[in-house]
DNA sequence: AGCACGCCGACT
DNA sequence: GTCGGCGTGCTC
């Protein structure tokens, strides 16, 4: 048999097939073979058998070996990798890789065996007479094996000593036996099946989603509606089906909660899939799906690629997290994935949030998703309220300090109660904002609206959109003040401060800083549930799907601050934040209450944050988008050349730049922006960087740019493309 | 991505 | 004279 193969090498030169010959016909597509390659040998994939060869320029040789006794990837994978790479310019090796875990790659993690002692004396009674008389180890050890059967070899070791187990063993009375075993992630998140009872507004939710003939279905639900109940019973239709199904979460640190939801009403037929698990448990978990073992993927973005076959259902829980679009490379967006598995599987896909992104809003206005709705939070608990602090005042009253004086006052109070509170930040962000701390006022790009950022070299402010520099303000021009600050604040400032405010407080920070060990979300989370520490510090990573019953208190340190990204979609994500950190306050018994800080109280994105109201947020935002030319209206489309020589560099930069100026100077009312610049950071990893940035109505205009982009190869010189990137760096 | 082939500068 | 720099071409 021929076969053509993938080479598993990362360039653009070598990602095309090459054929191969195979004594036999046992080889299937989606195996991982070890081909001759030049004077190298080099993994591959085999993405097709067939009798006969196609290529004629030369020797075909033969395969060196074949790597799996199953295939690694299925039919389905190798179709998907096919469409990932073309859709979003992606090599076809790299598409590949998504599927399998790196450690597959690597082969350095192996199954693990443990050795088992089994219980082998024919005659019980002559086996103890044969012992010698001083041998009360081996005795004892005998007369234990025979009760139980069989034990793990190393536990018979540490009790009755590995020299009378051994003893044991020659004398054949024992028998030892390897087996396999599975690295369970999370084994502390066990627990007892617990059935619900769903509520009306639950079961119609579940209900409109089985009966609609559409493939996606957004479910709109507020804060506290229960939409996890909802994904569950889906869950378990489908499995009954005979079907699987995989559900995604936005982060790592929120699979904890969803896995104990998931194994107390699945137990094993669930396995994990985050980049958080150790070498080994990922390997597991993986082969767990791929066998058939476990039914049921749960894990962050890359879970979308999971080795499971017949999917019946993509879940995917807050759907407009940013997190689901893979921002480095192989660059693709989890929801387009999810829904070309669906399509290929004939599945579902349901994608919930309390906050859609406008994106999917829109289509579900539109009717190309199915929309359903829950609009009331189980056990028809209020949400929290929320008083908005004017930041501007305090300045004015002479307090420098990060807190406002409501806050200070509430916490003092908090503390007395011996509850507990959540202070949230923003995650300082690269780019540089500027706002004024006496009223508020931060520059805007003329064209765009969108925030300026702050360049010092160049002392100026510029937009990333469309590359407009404005002159550096010293003063505010709207009302004179110099009190201007630049960015946010840090959760270590924040608890320092704090500390020293309340100096018998106990205070847990979490951010990037805190969370970088194995599961250090859970055990910082863990530690603050338990009541070990009475404030919680953090960025947003703490405004997720955490159930803290004692929390009664969240204060928004710098509500105003995400506003002000220098992103078209800052005002969506601020809405979505707020929402988001709002519901971690009095979960249970007692109603929470929020203090939103802010130096615009006026501001219109924060008002309907703060009522809840998605719906008149939607229409403001997508009127907006209109206005301004920004998705879904246009497609932001980059392109990005990055190398280390910077004349070969620049001189790509040209290459794609010349064609897709003709295409721009021949249909010009197509393009919101069109221009190519240097990238806002310029160097990164000893790389030039430059892009060609457009912004475009023209539909399907970015698979122009993909072919274009793919005409130009120089070694040395990288080019991605990107569509409505989530930040421009 | 590798690796070899091939054509120009400073060394035993 | 040659060792070795990295530009260019090729891998079924």
């Amino acid at each position: 048999m021929y076969v053509d193969v993938i080479v598993d090498i990362l360039s653009g030169e070598t990602d095309r097939i090459f054929e191969y010959y195979y004594e036999g016909d046992d080889i299937r597509a989606g195996e991982r073979v070890i081909v001759p390659f030049g004077r190298t040998q080099k993994d591959g994939f085999v993405i097709r058998v067939k009798e006969k060869a196609d290529y004629e320029g030369g020797q075909i040789r033969r395969v060196t070996a074949r790597l799996d006794a199953i295939p690694a990837l299925t039919k389905e994978c190798l179709q998907l990798a096919e469409r990932i790479s073309a859709e979003f310019f992606v090599s076809k090796a790299a598409a590949l890789r998504l599927f399998l875990p790196t450690e597959m790659r690597r082969g350095t993690v192996r199954e693990q065996f443990v050795k088992y002692a089994q219980y082998a004396a024919e005659d019980f009674d002559k086996a103890m007479l044969s012992l010698k008389k001083n041998a009360a180890k081996q005795r004892a050890a005998l007369t234990y094996i025979r009760e139980a059967g069989r034990a793990r070899l190393n536990e018979l070791n540490e009790r009755y000593g590995s020299g009378a187990v051994t003893a044991l063993r020659e004398k054949g009375f024992i028998a030892v036996s390897e087996e396999k075993t599975n690295r369970r992630p999370y084994t502390a998140l066990d627990r007892e099946e617990k059935s619900v009872e769903l509520t009306a507004e639950q079961r119609a939710a579940v209900e409109n989603i089985e009966k609609t003939e559409k493939r996606v279905t957004l479910l709109h639900g507020v804060t506290g509606s229960g939409k996890t109940e909802v994904y569950l019973t889906l869950i378990r239709k489908v499995l009954d089906q005979g079907k699987t199904a995989i559900l995604l979460v936005p982060e790592i640190s929120l699979t904890p909660q969803m896995v104990r939801n998931l194994r107390g009403r699945f137990a094993d037929a669930c396995a994990i899939l985050h980049s958080g698990l150790t070498p080994g448990e990922r390997f597991d978990e993986w082969w767990r799906l791929r066998s058939g073992e476990a039914r049921i993927a749960v894990g962050a973005r890359s879970a979308v690629f999971a080795p499971l076959e017949n999917v019946g259902l993509i879940v995917v829980d807050e759907e407009h997290d940013g997190s689901y679009q893979s921002e480095s490379a192989p660059r693709y967006n989890t929801l387009t994935v999810a829904q070309y598995r669906a399509r290929y599987n004939g599945a579902k896909v349901v994608i919930g949030s309390a906050t859609p992104s406008i994106e999917s809003y829109r289509l579900a206005k539109e009717g190309v998703y199915n929309l359903a709705e829950m609009t009331k939070r189980i056990n028809q608990r209020a949400l929290p309220e929320v008083e908005i602090v004017d930041m501007r005042r305090e300045v004015r009253r002479g307090n420098n300090t990060v807190f406002s004086g409501a806050l200070k006052a509430e916490l003092k109070e908090v503390l007395d109660k011996g509850q507990q509170a959540i202070l949230f930040l923003n995650q300082r962000g690269y780019s540089k904002s500027v706002i004024c701390t006496s009223c508020g006022y931060v520059p805007k790009c003329e064209a765009c609206d969108v925030s300026l950022t702050y360049h010092l070299e160049e002392n100026a402010l510029k937009c990333h959109y469309c590359n407009a520099k404005y002159k550096m303000i010293r003063k505010c021009p709207e009302c004179g003040s110099e009190l201007l600050r630049y960015g946010g604040i840090g959760t270590q400032r924040v608890v320092n401060e704090l500390q020293k405010l309340f100096p018998s407080a106990s205070i847990l920070r979490m951010d990037r800083d805190t969370t970088q060990s194995k599961e250090g979300h859970l055990k910082i989370l863990g530690e603050f549930s338990k009541k070990k520490a009475d404030i919680l510090v953090g960025t947003q990573m703490i405004a997720k799907g955490h159930d803290f019953p004692s929390v009664t208190l969240v204060g928004i340190l710098d509500g105003d601050m995400s506003l002000h990204f220098a992103d078209y979609r800052s005002g969506e994500r601020t809405f979505q934040l707020l929402t988001q950190v709002a519901g971690r306050s009095g979960r249970a018994g007692e109603a929470g209450k929020v203090i939103l800080q802010t130096y615009q109280p006026e501001n219109q994105v924060l008002r309907l944050a703060v009522q809840y109201n998605y719906k008149e947020f939607y229409e403001r935002e997508i009127a907006l988008r209109r206005a301004t030319g920004f998705p879904p209206f246009t497609e932001i489309i980059r392109v990005l050349v990055f190398g280390e020589d910077d004349a070969k560099t620049r001189e790509v930069l040209r290459a794609v730049y010349e064609p897709l100026h003709a295409e721009y100077e021949k249909q010009t009312e197509g393009f919101r922006y069109f221009g190519s610049m240097k990238a806002p950071i310029k160097r990164l990893n000893n790389k030039f960087r430059y892009q060609v940035l457009m912004r475009t109505s023209i539909r399907n205009f970015r698979y122009r740019v993909m072919e274009i982009c793919a005409n130009v190869k120089v070694r040395g010189v990288y080019v991605n493309v990107e569509v409505n990137p989530n930040n421009l760096t």
